[in-house]
DNA sequence: GTAGGGTTAG
């Protein structure tokens, strides 16, 4: 336990100073200011505060505004604001350096405090206290702060400006930031990369990139804005292509890109471009395991890529895991079915002290659903509020009914619904109605698609999980009927769509796909291997189907499902004996699962499929859900 | 002596 000057002021300090090597008097203010300045732990930092206190310079202007700052770039910002307080009489500095440690640390709140304690006390901001408090912070307050800006003439100055237009780009007022940034004097780098920041939050990637196009110079933290935009907003080979673009224009990619870029790998199934980051980290003599960031972002991308070896490979290594790290973990073993590894690794991060967080118990309930364990589930359901204090949200009711409702308690799942305590959402109710789907339960469906019309909360997912279930169920009136009411209502089937990764290029398919350009080899394979299914017994499954088509044109809108021309592409273009790997955007469908079973028997390649909610590994026959999903 | 833009988990 160190001793610190905060706790033991008037005590000796235990270890000496650091030996004083300028030929300042020893311990003069400018020497302590500048060792202040210098050191490099929290623990010499303490020593040379106890010989501050020692010498009784501890209400020296210079030397008490050092500690203030280097107690918050040590990260503690109690100490820092614990000197603040103390200081008699504190100037524009103290207060500029305190609302921006402040800042930094997300309390804007709390900094905004200190600026009017700041102003009542008739201390003018400068231009560089308007900058500490206008960083990231909220746009009410900042719309406050704005006048006090223009009232003291500080909005021409680029930092203030560029902070301004961040308040607004960053809470969506983007009118208002355009407006700001196009009468700024002139434009920055970091102007431009705020606005553009702006459009991709809230997904309008075309300006962002026409802004970004008509840059003159670029640093990496504006491609970092522009790729890492694509990647948040569903456009993840966009942001490879710019990956690309940005290594062809030598720009170095830092942490940042690479951590976005392998999440874009991780959305598109990409393993080999992931594959290609990872040796890029280990060429650079970058140490993963020393960098959490990093070190998260591999494992959310092997975990994504189907290689859970190496997710794990990493995270073993993982020198100071935080809870983002160990969530990732346990989502990679949820999404892979392994539910007591999961479980294991849930109890040992709360045994090392890291407190779950909403996100692990998500983890936790989807690896319990993934099998079957109800008993455990509602325990941990039940344990959320008491034990992690964590009120359950839409999102850990969303687990519980899908949980419930899998493992055939739909009616239980029901009751959850109805009794809880946020309002239902149109994912809540989908759930509930893929389950009625898996347990054949018409009647319920019925009721709750019933309560959805006449509360105007039915949408094109509601009348697809109803018709999928009176297909289930051989209605094919019913189907009928859905099917023109979706006419009427104007919705339409997310249309299936699966990728396979080849030689590090990503090729996509949707059901009936002709416009791959190998197309007619991968028909003539698919035919192939229909003609082994046939000799295997394998009669395709025709329940599933949403279209109202004969039997045999049933059996053959099935045979083109997306997933089946991956596979059939991954046959063709890959060696002998080598894994597939294909990612999908829907659930895998019955007879998908089933076709791929035989296949990977009758081939003896390993199949990994990713679909939207889990993996599923066909081996010899089986798959490692255990049918299960 | 004080300032503006980017990151990971569901």
């Amino acid at each position: 336990m160190l001793s610190t000057p905060f706790s033991t002021a008037t005590s000796p300090c235990t270890s000496p100073p650091p030996p004083i090597t300028t030929h300042q008097p020893p311990h003069s203010p400018e020497t302590l200011a500048s060792l202040i300045t210098t050191s490099k732990t929290i623990k010499q930092l303490f020593q040379i505060h106890a010989a501050v206190i020692r010498h009784g310079f501890h209400n020296h202007p210079l030397v008490n505004f050092k500690l203030q700052r280097s107690y918050s770039s040590f990260n503690r910002l109690h100490q820092s604001l614990t000197l603040f307080n103390l200081t008699p009489n504190p100037n524009v500095f103290f207060y500029t350096s305190i609302i921006h440690s402040h800042t930094l640390h997300n309390l804007h709140l709390p900094g905004i405090k200190l600026y009017i304690q700041m102003i009542s006390q008739d201390i003018n901001p400068n231009e560089f206290t308007f900058s500490a408090v206008l960083k990231g912070c909220p746009l009410d307050s900042g719309k406050l702060i704005h006048p006090h800006v223009i009232k003291l003439g500080f909005d021409r100055n680029m930092h203030v400006r560029t902070a301004l237009v961040d308040v607004y780009s960053r809470s969506g007022d983007l009118a208002s930031a355009l407006q700001l940034f196009d009468t700024m004097p002139e434009r920055s780098l970091v102007s431009l990369t705020s606005m553009i920041t702006g459009y991709t939050k809230h997904g309008d990637l075309v300006n962002a990139r026409a802004l970004f196009d008509a840059m003159t110079e670029r640093d990496a933290v504006c491609w970092n804005v522009m790729i890492g935009g694509y990647a948040k907003y569903g456009k993840p080979t966009d942001a490879l292509t710019l990956f690309r673009k940005m290594m062809r224009a030598k720009m170095n990619p830092d942490e940042v890109t690479l951590v976005v870029v392998l999440s874009a790998c991780g959305q598109l199934g990409a393993l080999e471009s992931g594959r290609w980051i990872h040796s890029y980290l280990q060429n650079n003599g970058i140490h993963v395991h020393m960098n959490v960031h990093l070190g998260t972002a591999l494992i959310d991308m092997y975990s994504k890529c189907g290689s859970l070896k190496d997710a794990q490979l990493v995270f073993n290594k993982l020198k100071n895991k935080d809870v983002i790290a160990y969530n990732s973990m346990i989502t990679a073993y949820a999404m892979h079915g392994l539910s007591q590894e999961a479980l294991v690794l849930f109890r040992s991060m709360c045994r090392m002290h890291t407190r779950p967080t909403d996100v692990s118990l998500i983890g936790i309930l989807n690896a319990c659903a993934h099998s079957g364990l109800v008993s455990i589930g509602k325990g941990v359901f039940l344990s959320m509020k008491v034990k992690h204090k964590t009120e359950p949200t839409i999102e850990h009711y969303g687990c519980m009914v899908n949980l419930l409702g899998r493992a055939g308690y739909v009616e239980q799942a029901y009751g959850l619904v109805k009794n809880m305590k946020v309002d239902p959402d149109p994912v809540i109710w989908g759930t509930l109605l893929d389950s009625c789907t898996l347990h054949r339960n018409v009647r319920l469906a019925e009721e709750i698609v019933k309560f959805l019309v006449d509360h105007n909360l039915a949408n094109s997912g509601t009348y697809i999980l109803l018709s999928n279930l009176y297909a289930a169920t051989s209605d094919w009136a019913g189907v009928a009927r859905m099917r023109t009411m979706m006419k009427d209502h104007r919705v339409y089937k997310e249309p299936g769509c699966s990728s396979i990764e080849v030689h590090n290029k990503v090729h996509e398919f949707v059901a009936g796909d002709m416009k791959h350009p190998n197309s007619e080899k991968i028909y003539m394979m698919l035919d192939e291997v229909n003609g082994w299914l046939k000799d295997h017994g394998y009669a395709p499954q025709t329940d599933i189907v949403l279209h109202d088509f004969g039997k045999k044109e049933r059996a053959r809108s099935l045979e083109v499902h997306s997933e089946k021309l991956a596979i059939a592409f991954g046959l063709i273009s890959t060696e002998a004996g080598s894994t597939i790997k294909i990612v999908k955007n829907l659930r895998v469908c019955l007879d998908c699962h089933e076709v791929s079973k035989l296949i990977s028997k009758i081939t003896r390649r390993r199949i990994i499929v990713r679909d939207r909610n889990r993996f599923h590994l066909f081996e010899d026959g089986s798959c490692s859900c255990g049918d299960y999903w």
